[in-house]
DNA sequence: CACCTGATGACGATGATTGTCAAAACGAAT
DNA sequence: ATTCGTTTTGACAATCATCGTCATCAGGTG
């Protein structure tokens, strides 16, 4: 018997997965999955939870989405450029802003190497209280 | 009738909270709440999980202890120096060495301001494999 | 069109953390 | 040492985000 071509396909086009990411791409602040779950529910693009937290997922491995936990330790996600960057997150409102900072950087990876630690990765994010945020609690 | 002058007790000296902080003192990791809590079971030193939970949240409250959140979201606590520094932390074994960079909360601080942020905080998290545990892998 | 396989989603399971509340322990004053 | 108001404790239930299961569905390719 003769086996047919197999021509393993890699990652499925499918209408949950374009909803999750256009969501995403229309959003500049960071969201939770259940937020995300809901938005999409509310507009009519009815996709399951679990399939809301694979979808997130895997966008996150794939480096599409970036991924931080809030304090309470949800995790919250959002299209980022693909570049290595932080964030200056405003705890209120969530407005989020990119920012670089290659000194960092630098000043992160020498520290651990000094330290004798190797596969060095790090996490930084900044929070605060955005200037429109402020001018509400006036 | 005459009222017994109150003198507010502010925190309590239990033996719950000594044996938490008496073992936080002993171990130079982060372990989370559940790590601790078999521990302290572990040499007869029985505490209620609930307490244990309390009594790390009022410890990182208070500035005794530092927090951070894993990969996996789970909250791990450590014993540190009161100044403001951050981890460098073994992915591996937990491993955990105290660094300060002054030059980078001078930048995150400015760099929040000038994207007009008050009340800013941050969280710096430097994460590898310590000599070590290297080692151990070849 | 037919088939293979990845994807979906309803639902149950998990696991950390928090809430509840009666009972126990502190500690200040007696 | 005893009393008494308050704080703490701890067993247990309740939450809540997230993951696992699995029968069913639907891309994509031949």
């Amino acid at each position: 018997m003769i086996r047919r071509m197999v021509t393993p396909v890699r990652v499925r086009a499918t209408r949950q997965r374009a909803a999750v990411s256009d969501l995403l791409a229309e959003l500049s602040d960071f969201r939770s999955a259940q937020d995300i779950h809901h938005l999409l529910r509310g507009q009519g693009d009815g996709v399951g939870l679990s399939t809301v937290y694979r979808t997130l997922q895997t966008l996150a491995e794939a480096g599409e989405v970036d991924t931080i936990q809030t304090a309470e330790g949800e995790s919250v996600y959002r299209k980022c450029s693909g570049l290595h960057h932080h964030h200056l997150v405003c705890r209120e409102c969530g407005h989020t802003v990119e920012v670089a900072g290659p000194a960092v950087e630098r000043w992160a990876d020498r520290t651990a190497v000094e330290n004798g630690f190797t596969d060095v990765s790090h996490t930084l994010e900044i929070f605060g209280l955005c200037a429109e945020c402020r001018g509400n609690k006036r």
